[in-house]
DNA sequence: CCTACCGATCGGTAGG
DNA sequence: CCTACCGATCGGTAGG
């Protein structure tokens, strides 16, 4: 009776649905400010039953930026695959991330702020995502410190990097005058102090800084 | 009987008690997290007494963001006054911003994520202080471009050098080996290239990116 | 500014 | 995965 059992709710696209969902409302309320009831009605479940998937709301929110981020990490891969010039591939990881975090479904890196709900053990096991995303970047910073192209490829500058990519979600409006690449060129152009460049102009946004 | 007039509850002390209490339970748990309950007894108040001094949580909110950002901005224009060099004025800035972030009372700017709970007439008021904020920093990165220490002073480098700034509430420690000077300065060489300045490395932090 | 309180909501569970 | 439900909490108010 292969029926029953493919009815039997353990398929994982229930719980991948719920985790979609979940990571979108906590983007767009905040983790406190979403109700399971909310998860539940996106994805057309009664309030009770995503409690059959998960353990409680923060599992919910710690699995989706786990997730988020191995796959974030997983297109990083892929677009970079084979690039040896270290500057052409801080573009694209640049204009990559701008692209999971800004247009894509997952969110992940801008769930980071809602993570203060997360016990000890939650943190652990998002930091330890956060490390392998990141690798990649890190060595692209070192290459580009030794060929001279970055003063530093030390913590703070990555941090600070991440920080000004990261901050975009808060400002850009994906129907502006500015483009995705635009907006990655102007942050590479920033990191690199490359001094020719223009920066195009835009209307300012209502909520800036 | 003016001591009858002293004890009627209407001096401004409380209420400022009120808003230091709130600003800094909405930075440490965010605002959906922080209840009215715990603000009234960081101040030893009684759970109703709050709404004696604000209609509702939100103004709680909307009124700590706007008096904040203009005491931040008091802050900066103290901190500039008589600087023309605006080289030397831009440090001045990033550094007294990272001190009102990182180890002032004043924690407004950081409080951005948390306006999501407001509605559209609040947000015009914090817009409002957001922009008096922002004028001195405008000024100084027109003033860069023109003597061609910026290539750009567009808004979105001015709201790239801000997300770089705010980011790094999330990963600075201030009891680490990064000092607030440091920091200021690592941040200044990268907006500028100055690709001469040796950034000094550090441990890296447990939540990172 | 306190006392006493209410209506609503919320995370989570039992049992099927 | 649904039904039915509970215990706790929370923003806010009336009346003083």
């Amino acid at each position: 009776m292969p029926r029953r059992k493919a009815e039997a709710g353990l398929e994982p696209n229930r719980r991948a649905e719920l985790l979609r969902a979940a990571a979108r409302l906590f983007v767009e309320k905040g983790f406190d400010a979403t109700t399971t009831r909310d998860i539940a009605d996106a994805v057309g479940m009664r309030s009770g039953s995503p409690f059959y998937h998960f353990r409680s709301k923060q599992e919910l929110l710690k699995t989706a930026m786990v997730e988020g981020l191995d796959a974030g990490y997983a297109r990083l891969l892929a677009a970079i695959d084979g690039i040896t010039d270290p500057e052409q591939r801080l573009r694209i990881l640049v204009r990559t991330h701008l692209g999971t975090l800004l247009e894509g479904e997952c969110h992940a890196p801008m769930l980071l702020g809602e993570t203060r709900a997360l016990d000890a053990a939650a943190h652990a096991e998002i930091a330890a995502a956060f490390d392998r995303y990141q690798m990649p970047w890190q060595t692209t910073l070192d290459e580009l410190q030794h060929s001279g192209k970055l003063a530093s490829a030390a913590a703070p500058v990555r941090l600070l990097l991440f920080g000004m990519l990261n901050g975009s979600k808060h400002w850009y409006r994906p129907d502006g005058k500015l483009s995705l690449d635009e907006l990655a060129d102007s942050a590479v152009a920033l990191l690199l102090g490359e001094s020719r460049t223009m920066v195009p102009a835009t209307g300012t946004p209502k909520v800036p800084c």
